[in-house]
RNA sequence: GGGGCUAUCGUCUAGGGGUCAGGACACCGCCCUUUCACGGCGGUAACACGGGUUCAAAUCCCGUUAGCCCUACCA
């Protein structure tokens, strides 16, 4: 009878959730969903200089934002407060927890108080070093010269170290790297927890301890996290033995890369998913191209070879993913391949799921427009790379033209088409589809059409419009082209029909009365 | 310095002794077309290097090189 599975995401609040944390926070995700286990989200908060409700806000807001709901964890948007057995979800607020932990481990022998000042410490490591030695505390030449056995002297702060097993090697057992040796001999003696206030006190505990006993008490059973913390786990392992408690499992994802191979930062661009936002990229293409970087979804022992394949949905994600299809090596990563994802995901959504992905770059007046012009106004756009495409691409039908081009009009705005434009400015009747129409889903789709009524209207134009260029002998180009410039002040826009019955007749006629 | 991880088209990757080394994105070309796009079809392009083992190595072994991580009273 094995446990629920439980898997969490510990960032430290730095102000920003970095792109890469959200990757790591994902295949927590969808490990623990897969597995119908509990997902937590836990703040890592010792460093109290950046720990303010706003950054924590920010890592909220950015897993929310990427669908990556906790079961366990900080309230959105209430500091003071959580949801969940094993609270609170905040270091800080779970120093009495770790100081238990560390009394224990005292009494146990397991730790000791260690009162070598940092001086000292340098001191000594000077002379390993001088000797060509690595310097390790109480361990090799310095063996002996700490605190580690003598019996000290009470009344000093001290900082405390853990005793670390001195032979053999620790391997850690993990899930995507294989298992990996550490000579013990390579590791020594570490500080658990700082120095102290006064004697006898113990100080602010240090990230792997704190690490080890949350996720003992929080019953994690798979620690999912970056593969900058492989060699923090043999450090971690003696200590889950000290406590007695079994081994979670361990997965080590590799790290994203800059284009360029170099780790992910600032310079390359976004690094923070709020910037993934701001460029109007969903949310779902966000965790589908975070999610491929390092993981090869397998359909039946097969890994996925096709465009339509690419494009898994949440559900499939949750369905197929196995640490076990993951990449040891570090991703680069690609931006080309995330926007790709979002136009297609963007593609197949139908409007009212975008509709509120999108509000956010619309102008205000969006909100008061009918669902059926919202419904138009979407799948006219719908073939752009982002949600920010398709607002601009929807510019014309909030604002007249600003300017217009002077290349498109000398080129476009004949005399010969003049007539043309006057007989579509006297055009009526052809606003927008009604949402039933709009329901379908793509161009082309099958299903309901919507009402015939509705059809119709886009019919009649249509009828009109070419009976328009029958009249003046022109052709589709010279006519649409014209209105283009005339209607949105460049020669791109949506398919002309669409231009037009989202523009609307009134606005259409006011439009072109300065070219007739 | 010590310890650890990694290495297939430009990018993400499949492939784990015998393949014309497969796919996706990007790129290029053609087609479609009322603009921009979308879409369809096709193309260029890779096993880091050196030694082994083997009839046979991208695949197994050993080195080298390169990148990254840990080596803090940071997380």
């Amino acid at each position: 009878m094995s446990r629920q599975v439980v898997t969490r995401f510990a960032p430290s609040p730095t102000g920003m959730l970095h792109i890469g944390g959200v990757r790591t926070a994902l295949f927590s995700w969808l490990f623990a969903r897969k597995h119908g286990g509990r997902f937590i989200l836990r703040i890592e908060d010792t460093d109290l200089s950046r720990s303010t409700d706003d950054n924590i806000r920010i890592i909220e807001d950015g897993m929310a934002w990427c669908g990556l709901t906790w079961d366990e964890g900080p309230v959105l948007g209430d500091p003071g407060s959580w949801k969940g057995p094993n609270g609170p979800y905040r270091q800080m607020q779970r120093m009495e927890l770790y100081r238990a932990k560390i009394q224990e481990l005292l009494d146990k022998g397991l730790a000791y108080r260690c009162r070598c000042s940092r001086a000292a410490i340098e001191e000594r490591r000077k002379t390993v070093e001088a000797a060509g030695k690595v310097f390790q505390y109480n361990r090799g030449m310095d063996r002996g010269k700490g605190c580690a056995d003598a019996g000290h002297d009470a009344s000093e702060p001290a900082a405390i170290r853990f005793r670390m097993p001195e032979d053999g090697d620790i391997v850690v057992a993990d899930l995507i790297k294989g298992d990996t040796r550490f000579p013990a001999d390579s590791l020594d003696d570490w500080i658990i927890a700082r120095t102290g206030e006064g004697p006898g006190d113990i100080g602010v505990p240090t990230y792997n301890f704190c690490v080890v006993v949350d996720d003992t008490d929080m019953e994690v059973t798979h620690v999912i996290r970056g593969d900058d913390h492989l060699n923090n786990t043999p450090k971690q392992i003696p200590l889950f033995a000290a406590f007695g408690t079994g081994l979670p499992a361990f997965a080590h994802v590799p790290m994203i890369l800059g284009a360029d191979g170099a780790k992910l930062s600032k310079r390359h661009g976004a690094t923070s998913i709020t910037e993934y936002q701001a460029m109007g990229l969903l949310p779902s293409a966000v965790r589908l191209a975070l999610a491929r970087l390092s993981w090869t979804p397998k359909i039946d022992g097969r890994a996925v070879e096709s465009a339509e394949e690419e494009l898994l949905t949440d559900e499939q994600m949750i369905q197929l993913f196995d640490l076990a299809d993951c990449q040891k090596s570090a991703a680069r990563f690609d931006m080309d391949k995330l926007q790709w994802l979002n136009q297609k995901l963007i593609q197949r959504s139908p409007w009212q799921e975008l509709e509120p992905h999108l509000r956010p770059f619309m102008p205000e007046s969006w909100t008061s427009k009918p669902d059926a012009w919202k419904a138009q106004a979407i799948q006219a756009t719908q073939k752009g790379k982002s949600l920010t495409d398709m607002a601009e691409a929807l510019r014309f039908a909030f604002e007249r033209p600003a300017a217009f081009d002077e290349k498109a009009v000398e080129k476009f705005m004949t005399p010969a088409v003049k007539p043309a434009l006057r007989e579509v400015a006297a055009l009526t009747g052809y606003g927008h589809y009604s949402p039933g129409l709009a329901n379908r889903t793509g161009r082309e789709a099958d299903g309901p059409k919507g009402g015939a009524q509705e059809e119709h209207r886009h019919e009649a134009l249509e009828a009109a419009f070419t009976a328009i260029l029958e009249r003046h002998g022109l052709k589709t180009k010279d006519l649409a082209q014209a209105l283009r410039v005339a209607l949105c002040g460049s020669p791109v826009s949506p398919g002309i029909y669409d231009t037009l019955m989202l523009v609307g007749p009134d606005e259409v006629a006011a439009r072109l009365q300065r070219w007739l």
